[in-house]
DNA sequence: AAGCGCATTAGAATCATTCTAATTCGTTAA
DNA sequence: TTAACGAATTAGAATGATTCTAATGCGCTT
């Protein structure tokens, strides 16, 4: 992600939570900092471990609580996993499609030919009767680089279960 | 669901926890069947209160089990949810999309168009070097039954934070 | 009828997330 | 500058689904 898209990301998000009325504070522009600097599709407690090396006494409820605002607003989405912590992605708000490493639990963006999530919400609506607000679309599997080399990590990770 | 569907699927079932060495005792075909028999993608625990009604010894800890089992012959899809309990489909075994009501929790099979999986796997499999192993593809929003008459439970499940 | 091994159990443990009640901070108004 | 209010933040407890553990039970095989 570059400079320019970064700072237009942060300024969208910072104007959306002031529409909401929710004062900006430093710790909270820290989070939306983390959120956006970081291209894992950070989980909470990653965010946190950032937050933290600038404003070490930041509570966990902290992050959750701004994430939840982000949610709310439609500034970041949060990609649910049952066995292991939720990731979120502030870089891209609008549903698009991830790929997930069964191996090393990275998760990428899939930006090859992605469907347009608007069109696509609008056309499921209309065939199903619902009102379709967002979708997930994420393929797993094995990434490229746990393909050649696979890590005694990696297994491990498996093995705990993820995904 | 039909009859014969229901018995075809069940017999798959059995014959893929047999070629796997798994012997299948009277409590995990109640399983298997309590699990094909409900169109709701049942919870552990769902699943758990039809078999006690044949059984009722039956721990939580045997239906996580056979569900493991089940999971690992792909015989039965798992889909994650952090917020509320994991849904199981054992109907149809192979990766399909689904409709996710946020209201009232309905998870329902989206049988218009669904895309082919096998083939799509293979085809994200190439785009990105990915082994892509299984893809989920969820549709969040209102069902007909809940835009029609909201209900204080419809409104209840959302507060808890279905997701 | 004995013994072996898988199946099953109850309950403890885990872990991400949410909740709670108390404290602190920032802003505004006097 | 200070008082006071509401929002932000905190530590830690609570929650709840899932997994683990260690002990017991059950069904086969001989």
């Amino acid at each position: 992600m570059d400079e320019a898209r970064f700072r237009m990301r942060l300024s969208e998000m910072k104007a959306a939570l002031r529409d909401k009325g929710v004062v900006i504070t430093r710790k909270r522009a820290k989070i939306l900092e983390a959120l956006l600097a970081s291209d894992r599709h950070p989980t909470a407690s990653e965010i946190h471990e950032d937050v933290k090396a600038f404003y070490p006494g930041t509570s966990l409820a902290t992050i959750y609580n701004t994430i939840d605002i982000l949610k709310e607003t439609g500034q970041a989405l949060e990609i649910e996993f049952s066995a292991s912590a939720n990731r979120y992605d502030g870089r891209i708000p609008v549903s698009h499609p991830h790929l997930v490493c069964l191996a090393c639990e990275k998760v990428e963006d899939m930006d090859a030919a992605a469907p347009n999530a608007p069109l696509e919400l609008e056309r499921v609506s209309q065939a199903t009767g619902y009102d379709i607000v967002r979708l997930r679309t994420d393929y797993y599997g094995t990434c490229p680089d746990c393909l050649r080399e696979p890590r005694a990590d990696a297994a491990n990770a498996a093995e705990r279960g993820f995904a």
